[in-house]
DNA sequence: TTTT
DNA sequence: TTTT
């Protein structure tokens, strides 16, 4: 029963290699530094130029992938939350950080990026879904303005299951 | 090992009450039809209004949730994916279709809208997800730019658990 | 020459009524303060809220709606980008902050929100973009609410022009 | 003053070099055929991949950009809005279309994609947008007349200037 | 700290 | 600080 809508959309490259680390259960979390660069004119007509780097973290199954495929400079799309936290420093001052949570990411570029592991094939992950329940197979052909169409796809229950 | 995002973020009110069928599993399929209008300047600097009808369509349990707490001129947020479908028609001529596949639902205004049914709180609705793994409890409050602080959120893993 | 996408979506309420200033040369600077709660089951099963306030501002003509139309308890969509600042503080330490920076918003539930104001109209606001830029006018009409299909939209140019 | 969001976020693959068609009053229409696929376990547990191809049209200067940049198989991110439109085929017959307008381009993976045109470097397009409103007149960037997009940061005023 |  |  949540009430609004957090939802955060990168594409940036990776400023460093990721870091992961364990939680004592066994989880992945997995942090990237992420860079997005926007430019804009001022008033005097001067190009401004304006990167910020975001602190991404990804939990679990996704942080074991992106430790796996990422490398420095790899360009990638994420989607996340934004979380706002607050803690003591070891001075006893309070501190703030803003994280994004990702909940889905996929490698752009179809090359890992900086220097080791390039060789990994592009690739995706988000948590599974389940699509549909029902019964038997349909195939509806995916509609191609081109000549060559997608193979059919699966919505998991056959053509007599469809109520409409 | 997806190869693209195909997002769709739609905020919009419904023309008519949802209409919901079931599978043969007993899945419920709930379609609804949402306007989106969109106002624009011409060249000659008249307003020009647009509105685009999308045909939405829910399955599962957010399909019951939609058939349950949606109705006619209800306002709602709605993230899916867009699905092009190729079939037949009686006439034997190849007719398309467009859908948006909804994966989040979120009804906003806190009334249900139009008429009946207008009781109905606030709710959103969107896949569980479960969140982390780990272990014991922590209390990670919220950043709060105010002095009143959040409560904490559980990140479902304690303290010691957490590797940054 | 952008390089990366920084997109936020938020739909939240407002915790205070909006806060207005005046930059030197009279532009508009409206900041809200934006609720989103959401709520996630931790592996015990236990139902966990977490609310994040996001700090949202607004620039100009949208910063004045803004502060015209919304309230405190107003409901809202934003869309924007993440900027991340540093400053450093009067105690000399650097501090951070991040900030929402607006680009789009529309108002939600038909109400103008809490209090005072409440008559106002639903509305929405962003920066104007002309559409089209060709010949004659097309006719509008009336949408329905059914069948996927639209009629025709004024493109701004006819359709002797539309080169597809 | 919108009603409603209507909004597509894609990142795929061109499945042919892009068309381009001018109007009369000159204005670039640029189109592509966008592919992106999406994976799902299905019930049996089988691995179940579908492709979307994305009708995307370009206007004015983002047409141009997408016209002299993109090539078949180049890797592109892409924002816009759905539109629905309906039309008599020459037979008679009433046809439907959907197309995503987009009003924001960004190059993905570095490298211009397919074929030719291999050595174009990374870049990005939107129309320009001005930030703010408030007193004197600032520089205004040739306006595409196209589609546009948001704000975004370059507050073009000094920091004496900002009242935060 | 990335990328161009 | 909102909202439910």
């Amino acid at each position: 029963m949540a009430r609004g809508i957090n939802k955060v959309i990168l594409v940036g490259n990776l400023g460093n290699d990721p870091e992961t680390k364990y939680t004592q259960s066994g989880m992945a979390v997995t942090r990237i530094s992420l860079a997005t660069t926007s430019v804009r004119k001022d008033r005097e007509g001067n190009t401004q130029e304006r990167t910020e780097w975001h602190r991404v973290v990804f939990f679990g199954k996704l942080g074991e992938i992106v430790a796996e495929y990422l490398r420095k400079g790899s360009q990638v799309y994420v989607e996340g939350e934004i979380r706002y936290d607050k803690y003591t420093g070891q001075d006893g001052q309070e501190r703030y950080s803003t994280d994004i949570v990702a909940n889905e990411m996929q490698m752009l570029g179809g090359r890992g990026g900086g220097e080791g592991g390039g060789e990994r094939p592009q690739r995706s992950a988000a948590p599974r879904r389940e699509y549909g329940g029902g019964g038997q197979q349909r195939n509806a052909p995916a509609q191609s303005p081109q000549p060559a169409a997608e193979g059919g796809f699966n919505d998991s229950f056959g053509d007599d299951d469809i109520p409409f």
